[in-house]
DNA sequence: TTCCGAAAGTTAATACTATTAACTTTTATA
DNA sequence: TATAAAAGTTAATAGTATTAACTTTCGGAA
């Protein structure tokens, strides 16, 4: 019996992720806002109401592609700072910086789907919890960097953000909850959170600014605004 | 003759107005992705094919209304540092951080407009350049702050500034040329336009960010990186 | 091996969207 | 007052999400 069950259930997801899969692939080709449960399941072999035995409507389907992008970000910037070694902390801090814009590069519909408008519409009461938790993992790791550089002395936080406004100061010791780590200083929290904020504003320019994006050397940019960002944070190099 | 189209155009342009407005009311009420043709036109009393008449069709409307939003945002920063003297260089760029953020907070369907996804739907050529345009306005105000403060001396721009990688340096060069100001210095521009993008990451989040809005602090985290950003910049008060 | 029940998928229908074509009314003047 | 263009209408097409009702498939139990 159980055994059956765990058969069907695993069809059932395998389902599940075929069908995430075709719209993940149908965002890159024609955009977020064309995402059609009647292309996805025509691209399945399937009729359209089928889809709704595995996804409520529409935008279950939708917050759970935003879920993944978020677990895959995630992934992907935990990966990039695991070559360098602990103390590294410029180099560490660098090469997060550069993950986190090559992800939403080689991702644009998905980065679209985590910080663009369609994502406000969807609703996500009832899994608000795990939601803001898949949020926080991106943060995870430049925290981690940041807070290894402070316990080595080897970050200089700016008066302001040690000693935050309270309202400021309430998001901060929440964010600790939520990574469950409470030894971190509330001043390398709101330094990693501007930090990707910061980042973020560069990013959503290059993908969906109004500049002539051929012109513009983002890159370059980017890559700039980051070095200028870890002297100015005192991170020492290995 | 002449009078008569003078006349006609002068109703055709009313309701031109009214149909935008009408589109940034129904915009402001049930968000962006909500705009609908039909709600508008019903709103008006007309039929829904009758606002072809006035637009090509729903994304020539959009591109309208990012044009004005572009413009209003523009207005609302010049008029922002108009009341401040000449010389309160810090008093004037943190009037203008404050401005660009109530202005987004006061019309953030118009924000999500412009730097939503939906925007990168938009067909934009054939007005491309009245977009850039638009687009640059918006900028100028912070350039003409920090360019007064740069030929007062009362601004440090980081080295990195000064010097930009040659793709960078192509950007800002365009800018100048849209801006039709030669003689503002490219570190100048470059500070400025990281500083918007700096802004519009934190207001972005505030809007559209999937952390507890009631929790975070977002005015007072942003006043903060205002006054630090002002501060690093050496920038003088009055 | 047959049979049963649940899961999966189908067809049909509803209500919405943008958009086009063809037709009618309004409007302003020559 | 007749005329021509502008403005607005109705009708139709094709697309969307979604629900209801019906059918098929599938896996195990009698």
């Amino acid at each position: 019996m159980a055994q059956v069950l765990d058969r069907r259930q695993r069809r059932r997801q395998e389902t599940i992720e075929e069908i995430k899969a075709t719209a993940r692939q149908q965002m890159a080709e024609d955009g977020v806002a064309s995402l059609s449960l009647g292309a996805i399941a025509r691209a399945m072999g399937m009729t359209p109401p089928a889809l709704y035995r595995y996804f409520e409507n529409r935008d279950a389907l939708v917050a759970a592609l935003v879920v993944d992008a978020y677990d895959s970000m995630g992934e992907a910037l935990e990966k990039s700072v695991g070559a360098l070694p602990r103390d590294d902390y410029a180099g560490r801090f660098l090469v997060l910086m550069h993950a986190y814009r090559g992800w939403a590069l080689e991702h644009p519909a998905d980065y679209a789907l985590m910080y663009g408008t369609p994502a406000a519409s969807v609703d996500l009461s009832g899994e608000l919890e795990r939601f803001q938790r898949a949020v926080m993992r991106s943060m995870c790791a430049m925290v981690e960097v940041l807070h290894a550089a402070y316990d080595a002395e080897s970050l200089t936080i700016p008066g302001q953000y040690q000693e935050p406004p309270p309202a400021v100061r309430a998001a901060l010791t929440w964010m600790q909850s939520v990574l469950s780590d409470e030894a971190v200083p509330l001043g390398v929290l709101a330094l990693a959170f501007t930090t990707w904020l910061r980042a973020d504003g560069l990013i959503w320019q290059e993908l969906h600014g109004h500049l002539p994006k051929d012109l513009f050397g983002y890159g370059e940019l980017y890559e700039m605004e980051s070095r200028v960002l870890a002297e100015r944070l005192g991170l020492a190099a290995a």
